[in-house]
DNA sequence: GTCCGTGCAAAACCTTTGCACGAGA
DNA sequence: TCTCGTGCAAAGGTTTTGCACGGAC
């Protein structure tokens, strides 16, 4: 019965917050942290009811409100009309590379690239606070290629996320 | 009466593709020329039916898809919950400084950050088809801070854009 | 005269909120 | 017990679509 990292702190944090830890919030936060991927709140309604019957989405729409205000979570729009969340540790910044075709989302960092971008906003005269940087492409594995059919371009990590930190 | 470039040439894509030129795609295409800035389907809808009454929203929003579809026009999500259009030169790419604050979006553009993350993205087996690299922060312009009010950092462009391009 | 385009209105989505009941501390 | 959390259902906001009429060619 060892608890995750993840999970224990996003306890700590309810704590200190006088939140309570109910069933429901250590489901999604189980579900979220083992996954690890890059999930829309409908995908991670799915897998908190299957381990907790009777989640409803509302919560897990609260539920990660939370986990991103305390910093566990994060919130990203890669272009559709959806959030997706992903963990998030302190101090650990990446951007992503997503394959159009199939979906896949990789994740990169780039020091040289965050120190150019920090000069250019300095010499605008902005304080960043904040960046995003999602390179768009065809990833060329063969896993990739028999997926024809979402031709859109458009994400659907509904199969899955093959993991990728 | 001489026509600006961009109408123009959406009207050779329309007629290359048998497409009709109507009175409301002329409006729309010359609002959104015009304005040049991050406009989303509301405030288009607003500025074309300025200029020509009666454009129903529908309109709008099939109008820029043609225009997305023809090169002419490119969808932007800055994090709200919304779609921006922005007019599109080809060849001419450029990324975003927005400000948290105001709202302000600054473009800018670094041959440096691109040929880093063409080589991030060779290096992991993608070929690059787009990308999108969107700075945050908080602008120091006098401008800015008596708009105190928005303080959800959420974009705010009904003002109109100051033209930085 | 034929299509294509338009406007209206409604549907579809996703996100967000109100409220009464139930559960945690 | 008291407060906070939950689920349901409904409201909001934006994007998309169906359909009958009107306009471009």
């Amino acid at each position: 019965m060892s608890e995750s990292p993840f999970v224990e702190r996003f306890r700590d944090y309810l704590s200190a917050k006088s939140l309570k830890y109910t069933r429901q919030r250590q489901a999604i936060a189980e579900v979220f942290y083992e996954t690890s991927g890059h999930l829309s709140l409908n995908e991670l309604h799915e897998l908190a009811r299957a381990r907790h019957s009777s989640v409803g989405y509302a919560t897990v729409y609260r539920t990660m409100k939370l986990m991103t205000e305390s910093g566990l979570a994060e919130e990203h729009h890669f272009g559709e009309g959806q959030v997706r969340y992903e963990p998030a540790q302190e101090g650990d910044h990446h951007d992503h590379l997503i394959c159009v075709t199939c979906g896949r989302i990789i994740e990169f960092e780039d020091a040289d690239i965050e120190r150019l971008q920090d000069a250019i906003a300095r010499r605008l005269g902005f304080k960043v606070t904040d960046h995003k940087h999602e390179i768009y492409g065809e990833c060329l594995t063969k896993a990739c290629e028999h997926l024809g059919d979402n031709s859109m371009g458009v994400l659907d990590l509904s199969k899955g996320t093959p993991g990728t930190s």
